[in-house]
Parts: structure tokens; C-alpha cells; sequence
DNA sequence: TCCAAAAATGTAACCGGTTGCACAACCGGT
DNA sequence: ACCGGTTGTGCAACCGGTTACATTTTTGGA
């Protein structure tokens, strides 16, 4: 492998000139930045990521913190983020990880002085635990709020507020929430959200916390029809896919009888039309986390930004 | 942060001997270990992966390339593989890409520039694209092989050659394969041991290729009520799930009418037993394909080594 | 007790970039 | 022709570890 002395000797300059031509050309004559170029493209010259991460005291390194990989959810986020961060030259690398114990702590702690900054997911942790976390390196929180921290999220509250009211709109006056974790962070913004928007206009039916899988869907079919609801809004797409699986087996029809929520892809593979979806653009949440936290990391004055992304609902 | 040099300075040893002391202290005599480990502890001393990367040659880094992360399948195998990592101290980068195009190659080149070895997994691509890529720094193949690259594979064509043979031993006569992506390897072996394992003794319908999604089970729904098979040997959980599902709609009972077969967390997730599961550990092949990876990146002689891991057929 | 071999430690070079500082080249203005 | 100021380049130190080699200390056998 080439190293910037082979490149400098080829120009005929010093590695210094060799460095400044390829990292900082305002500062080299134009004549000598195109013999330096020409140099390392004729050696195939890649400067080493180490050395200069060494030399920079900043390793290129990003660590993406997610709970698990079971919940699928954070598989498009992970890929945005990665194909942003291979964009902006950093590698990404993946930590499997809660951040609930003191152990957890320890970790992130050795962690921080691996890397160059966070995008951190952690629905569930303590906003005290998070802002430690986030005090260490820079961070950017994930689907999630916090004081102080930059923070990226897909606006499913406001989504599914205004699903709610197009239930509303189609007629529906009983309506339940199936609601997700509990005390997953968007779980209580989207129960809050549907609680706003159906206030004194329709009857809610809240039911849960349910772990975002098939299974939670065959739980809770039977309270879903005993709640009277003909519409319900799902947290996550594995529970409508369950509960539809249920209603079906019960012969209650979907949409006709109960329209349950879904998203595209779920919709798409139980074959089902008529139902309200809430997609989330995972990927584009990744990416705008990878791109304000590269932002936050070249800015010399950080500042604390909070983006929303809107989610859309579509009825199919 | 604290430097080796504070280290060695308060244990009053030179930074020589500190650093022998805690990487080598087959070198170091017992009493002066204890000094230098006293003072790193004291200070907290983590060494730099970075200044460490650049004196070994070494970076530390694994990328795993996977072609994407929409597929559910690989989730496991990351979490696996990290975790194993992580115990071995390396760093884990998810690199998601194909091997297709050349500006695929060109970026492979690029990254095995930055990283120690490769966890690879691509079940489409062309075996010389395979091996092209592999001789650019130590690589571990994952779920498929190739003659001269380490692998790692979970034996699913044993595990649905053994699940053909408990189907023709139940008495059925009339069998359907809905097989997998085409030319993915793991669909070709699985084929080809479904094929092997039923010759002569049952007669077998081959349907696909599919892609691994919910919608194949739809649309493959009525080729296989038309085969006649009374059980489906199913390449992948989702085109189980589809398929399941479009049969009840259609009034045939799983698995009274037909048996299919799925995977332990979908057949949790449809409540449904009576039905055969082929689960693939994907922790553990995560978990082993890095650990061969590291053997070889520490070994002075690498050995190619094909790991099979058993994978377990279970009727729920 | 003495000496060669083994064990422990220190010195300094090295990995491959970046960057502060000194110096040289070149500019337009008088 | 002379000079202050800008531009472009080179020298050398530095980032924080590792390791070849030299040097010192320890050990054990004669």
C-alpha cells in the first residue's frame, strides 16, 4: 500500500506539501495540488484512516447503539445511518446494547473513548441515563426527545393523531389503541397523541403495553372485540399482523367489520386492502441521524438541533 | 485521557516496559506487572485502539457486508457477531452491499484497505466475484462455501433432507418445495438435499424461485394447492407465513389440510401447532464466523476451516 | 567466587499521517 | 532597486502505542 512519502517523492514535493495538496488544497499552488493528485492516483494512493486518526485525535469511528437487532425496525435506520456515514467518510459500527445496568454504563463509557461520537436508540432507558450517555461523547438520540440532546425523529405522534381523526371522519366513534412497550418513549407520545386528537369526539379504548410482536396481536384480539371499537390503531406493524391473523380466524372481517392499522409492507403481505398505513421512513431517519451527528462533529460551535421527520399516512 | 507514558512514569518503569507489562507480561517479571497494572488502574488508563492500530499494522476493524438488512434473516447473525467481537476486541462495521456491479468491487478494495478481515455473506453473487473479493484480506464466508475461503454454515440442507424424510415416514406421498431466491446458494443446496432425500419415495414438486417475502406465500398459494402435495417444505419463515395464511382464506385447514412448514418464532406467531420448524441459530453462526475470523487473523498460519452448525428440526 | 546464559529493562526507531513554525519565493507599490 | 506582505513549501515535532536491539540485572552451574 502507497503512503503519502511515495505520493510526495512521485510529485517531487515534501509529505508535507503531499498532505496539505490532498486534505487542504487552498492552501497549495493549483500546479502542485494536480502533480500531488496525479501522484496519488498513479500509486493508488488511500491515506491510512489510522494514522490519521492518530494524527487528528479522532478515530472516523461512529457508534450506533440499539437494544437488539431482534425488532426489525432498526434495520432500515441502521442502513440509512450507514450509507450516510460511508458518504461523509466515517465507518459506522454497530453496538448491541441496553442501557439499564451499571455494566451497560461501564461499556458505554469504555465505548466513548473508541469513537467519535453515538446515534443512540434507547426507547426505554431513563432520560437521566441517556443524558450521562450523551455527555460523554457527541450523541444524537434516536426516535427520541431529550433536553439538550440532538435528536432525529419520524413524527408518528402527529401521525397517528391524524389517523385517528380520519376514523373519526369515516364514522368510527369507538376506536382502541393497541399500545407498544411500556415506557418506550414513542409509546407514550403516540398514547398521548391519539388521546389528544380524539378528546370529547370519539371513544378510546387503550389497551396494552404489548412487546411489538405477532404474538401481542393473538393476546389481545379478544379485548379488542369485547371493546366494542370498530377501528383500532396499532403501535407496530408485527401486532396488526397478529391480530388480523386472529380476527380472521374468529371471522371477523377486515377491514369490514374492524379496520385495524397496518403499514405498507404488512398490508402488502397479508394481501389486504382498505386499511389505513403509517409508514415510517426508516432509512431517511437513519440518515438524517448520521447527517446531523457528522454536522455536530465538524461544527466548531455545536448547536442542539431536534429534527422531525413527517410521517405520512396512506389509506391503500 | 491517560497515556501509557503517565502509566509508566508513576510506576517508575520506562514506557517500554509498561507497555510489555500489560500486552506481553510473559516478558515482565511479576512484581513489576503488579506495579504498571496498579498505575493504569489508578489512572483509569485505556489504551488508544488507535495509536495501538497503527503500530501493529492492524486496525482492530472487522466489516461485515451484507447485501441488505430488510431481511430479517441476518439480524441475528449481526448481534452475533458483534457480541463476539466486542469479547474479542475488535470492532464490528455493518457494510451494506452487493458484489454485482464493479464500483461494488472497486468499494470492497477500498474498505479491505481499512479493515482487519471480512465477514461476508452473499448468497447471489458469482463464486470468482467471491473469491476475488476474499483474497483481499482474511475473510470468513457466511452461509455458503467456497473451496479455499473459510465458512461458517448453518446445515440447513441436512435439516430439510431430514424434515423430507420425516414427511414421507408420516405417510405423505405428494411433496412441495417453495424454494428461494434464485441462485442463492443456500436455496440451491437446499434443493438439492430435498431433491436427494425424497428419490424414490415420494413425489416432489419444486416451486419458485420466490423472493423470502410474505407475498410468494400468496401468490404460490394456488401452484401448491394444485400439486396435490399434503406437505410443503418452505424455503424461508415469511413465505411460510403468506402461505399459511392465503390457504386458511382459502378454506384449507393447516395443517390438517396441508402441513407447511415454518420456523419456531412464526408458528408462535400465527398460534399455530401441529407444524414443523427448521431453526437456524443465527446468534450462533454470528457468534462462530467471528471467532473463526479472529483464529485466523491471530494465527500465524491460517487454515481454511468449514464450519457446519447443526440446525434442528422440531414439530411443535 | 566467577562466568556464561537467561531474564528484565531501557533506548530509540517506527507506524503514516497532520500541523506549527521558519523560510523562500513572489507580488505590487514607491 | 528596495521593502512589507502575501503565498507556497519544507523541516521537524507530534499523536500513543509497539518492538528490535542494546544494556543491565539475575540466575545457576562449575
Amino acid at each position: 500500500m502507497a503512503t503519502l512519502d511515495d505520493v510526495a517523492q512521485l510529485a517531487g514535493v515534501s509529505k508535507a506539501t503531499a498532505s496539505r495538496a490532498l486534505a487542504r488544497p487552498e492552501l497549495v499552488k493549483p500546479d502542485t495540488i494536480l502533480r500531488v493528485r496525479q501522484a496519488a492516483g498513479t500509486l493508488g494512493f488511500e491515506p491510512s484512516r489510522i494514522a490519521r486518526a492518530l494524527a487528528r485525535g479522532r478515530t472516523g469511528l461512529v457508534a450506533m447503539v440499539v437494544p437488539n437487532l431482534e425488532n426489525s425496525f432498526f434495520a432500515p435506520i441502521i442502513e440509512g445511518a450507514q450509507l450516510q456515514a460511508e458518504e461523509a467518510g466515517y465507518h459506522l459500527t454497530i453496538t448491541v446494547r441496553g442501557l439499564d445496568s451499571s455494566s451497560d454504563q461501564d461499556a458505554m463509557e469504555r465505548l466513548a473513548g473508541q469513537v467519535d461520537g453515538f446515534l443512540l436508540t434507547a426507547p426505554q432507558a431513563h432520560e437521566t441515563v441517556i443524558r450521562r450517555v450523551g455527555a460523554l461523547v457527541p450523541t444524537v438520540l434516536i426516535e427520541r426527545e431529550a433536553v439538550g440532546i440532538p435528536s432525529v425523529i419520524a413524527d408518528s405522534p402527529t401521525a397517528f393523531a391524524s389517523l385517528a381523526a380520519d376514523f373519526v371522519r369515516r364514522g368510527h366513534t369507538s376506536i382502541a389503541y393497541i399500545g407498544g412497550p411500556g415506557g418506550s418513549w414513542p409509546n407514550l407520545m403516540r398514547t398521548e397523541a391519539i388521546t389528544a386528537a380524539l378528546e370529547g369526539t370519539a371513544n378510546l379504548t387503550v389497551l396494552g403495553p404489548f412487546p411489538p410482536l405477532a404474538e401481542s396481536g393473538f393476546e389481545v384480539c379478544e379485548a379488542v372485540i369485547n371493546s366494542g371499537a370498530t377501528a383500532v390503531i396499532v403501535y407496530a406493524a408485527p401486532i396488526s399482523l397478529g391480530l388480523m391473523f386472529a380476527l380472521k380466524a374468529r371471522g371477523v372481517s377486515v377491514p369490514d367489520g374492524i379496520v385495524v392499522s397496518g403499514d405498507e409492507r404488512m398490508s402488502r403481505a397479508m394481501a389486504v386492502g382498505g386499511i389505513p398505513s403509517i409508514d415510517v421512513d426508516g432509512l431517511a431517519v437513519g440518515r438524517a441521524s448520521m447527517q446531523l451527528l457528522t454536522r455536530l462533529l465538524e461544527s466548531p460551535t455545536p448547536t442542539v438541533d431536534q429534527v422531525r421527520l413527517p410521517v405520512p399516512v396512506h389509506w391503500s
